[in-house]
DNA sequence: CCAAAAGTGTTGACTGTACACCCATGT
DNA sequence: ACATGGGTGTACAGTCAACACTTTTGG
């Protein structure tokens, strides 16, 4: 016996802006949940798999590609959708904002970027795949090299502490950062220096790989 | 635009048996890949949670019930299965051996607990997704109390240690454990001793609780 | 009394954490 | 000159790893 489901690919979109973690939400401008917010997603086409599906949306909403991206889970059930028993493969990605091109053409979803602690009710389940991101995204900085994807090309550690300090939520110690950070071997100085603050200038790093690694230890 | 595809649920059934760490296989009897090993699984039924298919194939294959099960991974795209774009959610379970009950009515597909160090040529992809799956394992013996899953209900310290080495493929100083799983107080003594064997009686003990639950910090 | 696994502590190395001051710059 | 974030080292505590002998039983 075989029978047939419908399968969605959403995403959960990080970045960090104004020194939040912040998630990437669309208005639904169909029924069900018509005008509630969501994560952007939709049903994979013939063919597709669940990760094509989800990079074709990412670029679709975000104008992006090339992007840290990892399947979180996969939903199923009554109950989530009053279409019926849609099945959902979760994504999270985690993009550095200066990358994100919001498309013209996708101007009446007004897709946005909320704070994870200012979210507004949201359509489906999509409250719970967000919360089941985060707490992903927080393990994953922990064992992984991830935070290079929010980060960009070039940034000062302070930059790097706060990426840290924000997507986990806590204060970190300036020095011991310092010093597990640069044990991890995964960023190098450039000859550059920030310079315009009115500060002392700060040195310039950049990863020595962007592509995601694990790591012996950290945190 | 909404397409339908057919969705599988997969599961790697690991257990402790003979000293060594083990996955049921069965024999496929229909085509594709007709008389090659393969994990169980099968298409889900209409309006069936991936979760509930993987259940009841558990059930119907291994006739076990209330089990360590988790959802592994999604796994999509050509090649995997000749007959096109199958969509499969993988779980893996942990199950004590004494639990098992091999259907007779399945004798035909002779499921049959390999060893994972002596594998067959495996049907699809199954090969990698239990080779993800004992991945996924033993990173959960690191920071969950999933190992008494593996285990009978009453148990003494040596076989718990045992369950460890075998599933992450290690020694370990018998001193230093004991330190640190008594550390955990996952486990209670009970006030049986295991007598009849030709050496000192063994302290049994048993599980707190047989529920999942993560550790602040372990291995 | 012998074989076999059960049970038990100490030490040194390392890792993680707490903590405060000087530096270089722009205004 | 001063305000601002940039940059640096040390000491203590806690954790981890290595290591060997005595105990209790059955045969």
């Amino acid at each position: 016996m075989r029978f047939y489901q419908s399968i969605t690919a959403d995403i959960t979109i990080f970045t960090i802006k104004d020194g939040q973690l912040k998630v990437l939400l669309i208005k639904r401008t169909n029924e069900p949940f018509k005008n509630k917010w969501a994560l952007p997603g939709g049903f994979l086409y013939q063919n597709e798999t669940p990760e094509k599906a989800a990079l074709r949306v990412l670029k679709a909403k975000a104008g992006i590609k090339n992007v840290y991206i990892e399947q979180l889970y996969t939903f199923g059930g009554f109950g989530r959708d009053p279409r019926g028993n849609i099945i959902t493969v979760a994504y999270f990605a985690l993009v550095p904002r200066e990358k994100i091109k919001i498309s013209r053409s996708d101007k009446i979803q007004t897709p946005t970027f909320y704070s994870l602690k200012k979210l507004p009710s949201l359509a489906f389940d999509h409250g719970r795949i967000i919360k089941y991101a985060l707490k992903r995204l927080q393990a994953k900085l922990e064992y992984t090299n991830a935070i290079y994807a929010l980060l960009p090309e070039y940034f000062t550690f302070n930059q790097l502490q706060k990426a840290y300090e924000i997507t986990l939520g806590t204060k970190l110690d300036k020095r011991n950062f310092r010093k597990k950070f640069l044990m991890l071997k995964l960023i190098k100085p450039t000859k550059k220096m920030l310079r315009g603050t009115r500060q002392r200038p700060a040195q310039i790093y950049q990863f020595v790989s962007r592509k995601p690694a694990e790591l012996k230890k950290f945190f």
